[in-house]
DNA sequence: TAGATTGTTAATCGATTAACAATC
DNA sequence: TAGATTGTTAATCGATTAACAATC
């Protein structure tokens, strides 16, 4: 329960899976969801029991980063909490442009769980004359044309696109021109990118074909697919 | 390339891996990409260029399912996506129900990109007596209440779960109970379903999270994350 | 102390890659 | 025929699980 020391964690300097990382953002939400239920601890058991994963699993995982459990006591939520942050990047603000204000580019603009997680829509973008100058959700709507000035000011770092799919390759590049290092591409194409920018692809009709098929093949896979 | 048997594919009753499913998706929009720019045939070589695989990878995952190639010759673009289509249960039509009519549910109501994967949002609900009776994008919206109702009438097999994080484990619970087998979940909880229905989560923010995690340590790993 | 739970190692399991005979 | 490309096997690589000493 105490600190004798400031215990340096082994700085896994090690390549993280992928998997890994994306079942961290997952303990980090139910972590969340512990704290406001009023849990003041938990343990690798506790956290595979309400995801569905193994309590070795579940620990090994996080042994990747370093040494936040106590033998025989379990993990304090907010201590795996702050640590999970940091890992993940989102102990700090990330300012986030959006390029399309359609239906989906719209809805996320207006979508609460962004700034939970430090994320701060700072800006939208768009072609569409009848469009640009308006504000959405709070957030102002920008000719295309000024990314790179807008992107600077606001120091965005990340982007959305949220664009027809014929559009979205060219919208990547111009994102990647204004300095942007991540993107989260809802556009159903693959965009290909310089290797220094990192990119995430969210295709929703895709999340809907993998359940067409698990439920087709109910047969033999039990359980769920992806989260 | 004439079809000298209806060659018997080995119906693969082996367990099929989640990733090769999740890479199916992705061969089968690379396919419609290049039938639209007017090819009618490619390699695993081209498709794995196209989407970041191994030419390897390709042909294993493919392979699975059944023959699909001809040696010295590819596949031909038509045939590969009718292929993969029956896989994927993606032939067919599956009415879907939308749950929640906020921000989110109101755009996915309006994506166009379901649609041509064949599936169609017949119904939406919700328990704002303000909504109840609206028409969005030509879809009616319903009292929760008339779920059961009103999925039967439509056949109703697959549901999507667009409302505030709180409430989606009983919605997810009236879904179950209406009969459906298969739910997105858009909410950012881990919901628990009976064995029997399959689902796939989706939450936004962890899009963004996985990308603040690439973006912070691009040192080491190269390349993008998820798509 | 006895009971609980971590971090870590070794064993198992699964997925990807490389290589190549078969085929067009 | 020579060149291209598949489907498949064996080899490699990586991820998960099981087990347990160390710790509280």
């Amino acid at each position: 329960m105490s600190e004798p020391k400031p215990k340096p964690p082994p700085p896994a300097d090690i390549p993280v899976p992928k998997a890994v990382v994306s079942r961290l953002s997952l303990y980090l939400r139910e972590l969340q969801h512990l704290v406001r239920d009023g849990h003041q601890r938990t343990s690798s058991s506790q956290l595979g029991r309400l995801l569905g994963f193994s309590d070795a699993q579940v620990r090994k995982d996080l042994a990747y980063f370093g040494h936040f459990g106590h033998p025989g006591i379990g993990y304090r939520c907010d201590d795996l909490i702050k640590a999970i942050r940091k890992i993940l990047g989102t102990d700090r603000d990330w300012p986030v442009a959006m390029v399309g204000t359609g239906n989906l580019g719209r809805a996320l603009l207006g979508y609460k769980g962004f700034s939970h997680q430090g994320f701060r829509i700072v800006a939208a973008f768009d072609i569409d004359p009848q469009r640009i100058g308006a504000t959405i959700e709070g957030v102002r709507v920008f000719h295309l044309d000024r990314l790179v000035e807008v992107a600077a000011e606001n120091k965005i770092k990340l982007g959305m696109i949220a664009v027809p799919a014929p559009a979205a390759q060219a919208v990547a590049d111009r994102l990647v021109a204004a300095g942007i290092e991540g993107i989260v591409n809802f556009a159903p194409v693959t965009i290909s990118l310089p290797d220094n920018v990192r990119h995430v692809g969210v295709d929703l009709a895709i999340e809907l074909e993998q359940l067409s098929f698990s439920v087709v093949n109910r047969l033999n896979n039990n359980g769920s697919a992806t989260e």
